[in-house]
RNA sequence: GGAGGGGUGGCAGAGUGGUCGAAUGCGGCGGUCUUGAAAACCGCUAGGGGGCAACUCCUCAUGGGUUCGAAUCCCAUCCCCUCCGCCA
C-alpha cells in the first residue's frame, strides 16, 4: 500500500514506478474513486453534526422539563437519522472500494534499482569465492542423493505427489544441521531473536505482507479459513500488526524456522527434478522493523548476515541487484543472494533480501512512535532468507563431493552438527 | 466438545441509555520547589479520517439491531479466562 497523500500528489510518478515493475497501477481509478470517497464523506459528516448536535440538545432540553421543544427536537433529529443512513452507506461503500483499490498497487522501486524486465537485466553486485574446479564433471545432486541415499524421491511422491522430498539418514541429519546452524549463527552472531510460528495464518495476515488479494494462486489454503504460509515472513511480519513500537526498541531483528509452502501454479514443469523447486521446503527468515531513514542501511546490513553463511560454510556465491521488472510487485529495492551449484553449473537463488519500506507496514498497520507526544509513523520493514536450506544443501553437496573417491566433505561449521567429518561413499 | 465468566485508554480499573472519548489510580511528559535528586504540588498524556484552518466525523473486541440518542439494552461472530471431558 502506497500513502494516499502521496498518490494524490504525485500520480505520474506511481504511474511511472508502477510501469518500470511492468504492472499498471489503477491511478485514475484510484484517484477517481478517492475524489467521490472525499465528497460522499464530507456530506455524511455535515449532516451527522447536524443530528450530533440536535441529539444532544435533546438530552438537556429533557434535564429542563421543556418537554414540548423536545418532542420538537425528537422529530426533527428522526428526520435527520434517515438521512445520515443513505450518507453513510454510500460514504462506506466508497471507502471499501477505495482499499480494495489501494490493495493492488505494487510498491515503488527505488531511485538506485536498475531498469528492466528480465534476469539477464539484473546486475551482479559482488562475487565471493571461486568456482570450485573438478577433475571430472561434477555430479548433480539427485545423482549424489542417490548415491549416498540422501533422499528418497520415490517414496516422496507415493507419499505427496509430485514436487516434494523425504530426506533420509544422513540426508535428513545434514537438512536439520543446516537448520540448527543458521538459527544458531543468526541468533548468535547477528543478534536476530529467535522465534517460531505458526505456519497456518489468517488471511488478514497474507493481506498485510502483500500476498492476498493478488496472489492467492501461490498459496495453499484450507477448509477453515486459514493458509499455509509461504515464507516465515508472514507469521514473522504480522507479529506485530496493529501496534506501535518504540522508537528506541527498533531496529527490531527477527529470526524464525519454518516450512514453506508453495503451489508454484506458474512454474510447472521448471526444475522438476530432484529439490530445486518443491512445494514444501525448510528456510530460516530474516526480518527487521527498522526507522525509516535507516531502513537502505538495513538492507546492506541484512545481505551481509545472510552472506555470512555462505562464507561460513565456504560456497562460491554472487550478490545480484534485482532489476525492477524482476523483483516482484512488494518490493522498493532487493538483492539475491546466488550460490553456484557445479552439478547444474548455474547459480541457484538461496535469498531475497529486499525493503519493502513502509509498504507492508501500511498494509499490516505496524508504526513506531519516537518519543512521548509525537505521531505514530510507520515502520520500514525489511526481510530476507538467512537462507533457504534444499537449494543450500544442494549446492553443498556438489561442492564438496570428491570426484575420486565420491566421499562428500561436510564443512566445519556443520561438522558438531553432523557428528562426522565425511559423508563415505556407500559403494 | 460441555458449562460458566469476561473483553473499556500504555497498564490497572469505574461507568446511571442523554455534554462519556470515557471517573480514578499507576506509568510517562512538562512545570513549581531544590545546589542536585527524592518527596510534595500543578498541568498535560488514546488512535484514525477529512479540512489551509476554525473545525468536524469515526473508534469502548467485531458486525448487525432497538432508540431521537448506545460503552451501557438485544442478536450473531471472534478472542481470552475458569471448571469438566478428550488428547501429544
Amino acid at each position: 500500500m502506497l500513502d494516499r497523500q502521496f498518490i494524490r500528489q504525485n500520480p505520474d510518478a506511481v504511474r511511472a514506478g508502477a510501469a518500470r515493475k511492468g504492472v499498471k497501477a489503477p491511478v485514475d481509478e484510484f484517484l477517481q474513486t478517492d475524489a467521490a470517497w472525499r465528497t460522499a464523506t464530507h456530506e455524511w459528516e455535515t449532516v451527522q453534526a447536524q443530528a450530533n448536535t440536535v441529539n444532544k440538545s435533546i438530552g438537556a432540553l429533557m434535564g429542563q422539563g421543556k418537554k414540548d421543544e423536545a418532542e420538537a427536537a425528537k422529530r426533527e433529529a428522526a428526520e435527520l437519522k434517515s438521512k445520515v443512513g443513505d450518507l453513510e452507506g454510500a460514504a462506506k461503500e466508497l471507502e471499501a472500494k477505495l482499499r480494495e483499490i489501494e490493495l493492488l498497487f505494487p510498491n515503488l522501486p527505488h531511485d538506485s534499482v536498475p531498469d528492466g524486465t528480465t534476469p539477464d537485466e539484473n546486475v551482479v553486485i559482488r562475487e565471493w569465492g571461486e568456482k570450485p574446479t573438478f577433475a571430472e564433471a561434477p555430479k548433480k545432486h539427485f545423482d549424489i542423493a542417490l548415491e549416498h541415499g540422501l533422499i528418497d524421491f520415490d517414496r516422496a511422491t507415493k507419499v505427496s505427489g509430485s514436487g516434494f522430498a523425504v530426506y533420509t539418514g544422513m540426508g535428513a541429519k545434514l537438512h536439520r544441521a543446516l537448520i540448527q546452524f543458521m538459527l544458531d549463527f543468526q541468533t548468535r552472531e547477528n543478534g536476530y531473536d529467535e522465534v517460531y510460528p505458526p505456519a497456518l495464518v489468517l488471511s488478514s495476515s497474507l493481506v498485510g505482507t502483500g500476498n492476498l488479494p493478488k496472489f492467492e494462486e501461490d498459496l495453499y489454503s484450507t477448509k477453515d479459513d486459514l493458509y499455509l504460509i509461504p515464507t516465515a515472513e508472514v507469521p514473522v511480519t504480522n507479529l506485530y500488526r496493529d501496534e506501535i513500537l518504540d522508537a528506541t526498541d527498533l531496529p527490531l531483528k527477527v529470526g524464525a524456522f519454518t516450512p514453506c509452502f508453495r503451489r508454484e501454479a506458474g512454474a510447472a514443469g521448471r526444475d522438476t527434478r530432484g529439490i530445486l523447486r518443491t512445494h514444501q521446503f525448510e528456510k530460516i527468515e530474516l526480518v527487521k522493523y527498522v526507522l525509516p531513514e535507516e531502513s537502505y542501511n538495513e538492507l546492506e546490513l541484512l545481505v551481509t548476515d545472510a552472506e555470512d553463511i555462505l562464507q561460513a560454510l565456504g560456497l562460491h556465491y554472487r550478490v545480484v541487484l534485482l532489476c525492477a521488472g524482476d523483483m516482484g510487485e512488494k518490493g522498493c529495492k532487493c538483492y539475491d543472494l546466488e550460490v553456484y551449484a557445479p552439478g547444474e553449473d548455474r547459480y541457484l537463488e538461496v535469498s531475497s533480501c529486499t525493503n519493502f519500506e513502509a509498504y507492508q507496514a501500511r498494509r499490516a498497520n505496524i508504526r513506531m512512535r519516537r518519543g512521548p507526544g509525537e505521531k505514530p509513523e510507520f515502520v520500514h520493514i525489511l526481510n530476507g532468507s538467512g537462507l533457504a536450506v534444499p537449494r543450500l544443501l544442494v549446492a553443498l553437496i556438489e561442492t564438496y563431493r570428491l570426484s575420486d573417491s565420491g566421499d562428500i566433505v561436510i564443512p566445519e561449521p556443520l561438522k558438531p552438527y553432523m557428528g562426522v567429518d565425511v559423508l563415505k561413499n556407500p559403494d
